[in-house]
DNA sequence: CCAAGTTACGAGTCACGTAAGGATT
DNA sequence: AATCCTTACGTGACTCGTAACTTGG
């Protein structure tokens, strides 16, 4: 009797969209519907699945919304992949759009791009800065080649940035992490730090900059996030931590050549900063200069 | 233009059926439409992603239908897992229904359903063979709690069956992997093989039985296979390979006490016959008295 | 009492079915 | 010639928007 009518995307984009912004109006204008429409659809979806999703006044979701979200992004999240690969069956794209995190081995990307300069002066690159889940997406949808994208992992783990499979990726660096203080703070000194020893210590976080999800999910006892700063700019970052306000885990070179911000080596647990790149599986979007350049240039196989 | 609607379920569904039948008249019987709806779906489909995605006459897919097909199978898995997690939030069975593979460790299964038996004498089984696709969709949609799936992987390589993270998946066992011979073979009196040496051999393969598909990603040259069984009857493939028509990859354990059948164990490439537990991933789903004793009887960690 | 979601109802659209048309074997 | 897919067209269902209603802060 209930199956009358099967779940539609359309209702999923509506339940996303209301997650998203908290709210059914919001949703209602994000995607061009009237609220009413968007409460219907939520209706609808909560009819057919037999359970409440959105918790009203406030907005939030049930653990049932909230898995159903968790299903619902990826499932877009893979059409918008079946987009794109479609729409490159067989283009070539002869200049090549870049994403790139600010952490992202920047080095790499600079010395691959002035190869690819000197060896071929009439590619064109757009490169654009995005953090991580954006350059998913916009790898997902299309809207750039390649992306570059870096995180904090175990060594040899890979990122768990989308579904393996979907995506293409390749390792391309992994760099040691440090610990990042302020000069003056009381560990300064140590040679090494494990992450024990900062317990109940402060930190600043930084999402945009680093996605130190793999940290948490090793559950370090007590970490205390005192700041979190949710901008993109590395030397922002540095100065809050210069300024005392807390420790940062970054990669090690984040820290060469700062005087008030030190960066002492991570012992335990062990964690690496991780760079990698992203593509649609399609041998046409994997094939271009850029994305050759950058697996040459591998450090990791 | 042309995003004045989106992609939705119900037309990749009929693309599915489309293709699973090789028909659009099947598929609209399979789906309860018309012939017509179908078409216009499909043709709908096509002119949303602009290009073909279907032959006709006969119906084949053509190259972007074939992978639109491949997102769009993992799509439906997806909100199959959605459903049936949703579905079992805080509802834990009392009676299990477990799905396995006729290869996957039947030893293993039998010994955990005993002791489960001797230890709690009130809980209900029922269990269904299947081949692994369908194992994977029947924990998928909810058809049964857990599943005991096997196949063909490196050592320490889990089998690719579904995306990860979809569903949970548990290694329990590996065992080796021989080749499965007649005894009146001219190589079945060797004490190793590898799968160079028998090259352009004929084989038998099974695919219900064992999916040896990573046998084959590994590009073994020559690879002949001269007859294909698509039952799921282990005696009658062993009467297969017995009677001479080819020889057969099987777990180790297969051939023993078989005096028509010799199993030479195999050398290259390193491959092993590998046992998982698929559940959902919920605590419900997979806290079940059978799960539980299967992952205290696994050999792998 | 106001902001925000729900419900009732009417209108327009969109998708389905019927039936005729075409292509391929 | 038969089978099977496509196309044209009419009708019906469905979903959207308007507007009145309700609820919670």
């Amino acid at each position: 009797m209930s199956d009358t009518d099967a779940v539609e995307l359309r209702d999923l984009r509506a339940l996303l969209a209301v997650l998203r912004c908290e709210s059914f109006t919001g949703a209602a204008e994000e995607l061009g519907y009237t609220q009413s429409a968007i409460s219907q659809q939520v209706a609808a979806l909560e009819a057919e699945l037999g359970q409440r999703l959105v918790e009203r006044r406030p907005v939030r979701p049930t653990a049932a919304g909230r898995r159903l979200a968790d299903h619902a992004t990826r499932v877009l999240l893979r059409l918008d992949v079946a987009r794109s690969e479609l729409g490159r069956l067989g283009h070539g794209p002869s200049d090549v759009r870049v994403a790139a995190c600010p952490l992202a081995s920047p080095q790499l990307l600079a010395a691959c791009l002035g190869a690819l300069r000197a060896s071929d002066p009439y590619v064109r690159v757009t490169l654009r800065s995005l953090d991580a889940a954006s350059a998913v997406r916009a790898v997902a949808s299309g809207a750039v080649d390649v992306a570059l994208v870096d995180g904090i992992a175990g060594p040899n783990e890979p990122l768990h940035l989308v579904d393996a499979g979907l995506l293409a990726s390749t390792a391309l660096a992994e760099t040691p992490l440090v610990v990042a203080l302020s000069a003056e703070h009381p560990l300064a000194c140590h040679a090494r730090l494990s992450l024990d020893s900062l317990a109940d210590a402060p930190w600043v976080s930084a999402p945009a900059l680093v996605d130190q999800r793999a940290v948490e999910r090793r559950r370090i006892a007590a970490w205390h996030e005192s700041l979190r700063y949710e901008g993109g700019d590395l030397s922002t970052l540095l100065e809050l931590v210069g300024a005392g306000l807390g420790a940062a885990l970054l990669p090690a070179w984040c820290c060469r050549g700062d005087r008030v911000v030190v960066g002492i080596p991570l012992g335990e647990p062990r964690l690496v900063h991780r760079t990698e790149l992203l593509t649609l599986r399609t041998a046409e979007a994997s094939d271009n200069p850029v994305a050759r350049e950058l697996r040459a240039r591998a450090t990791l196989s």
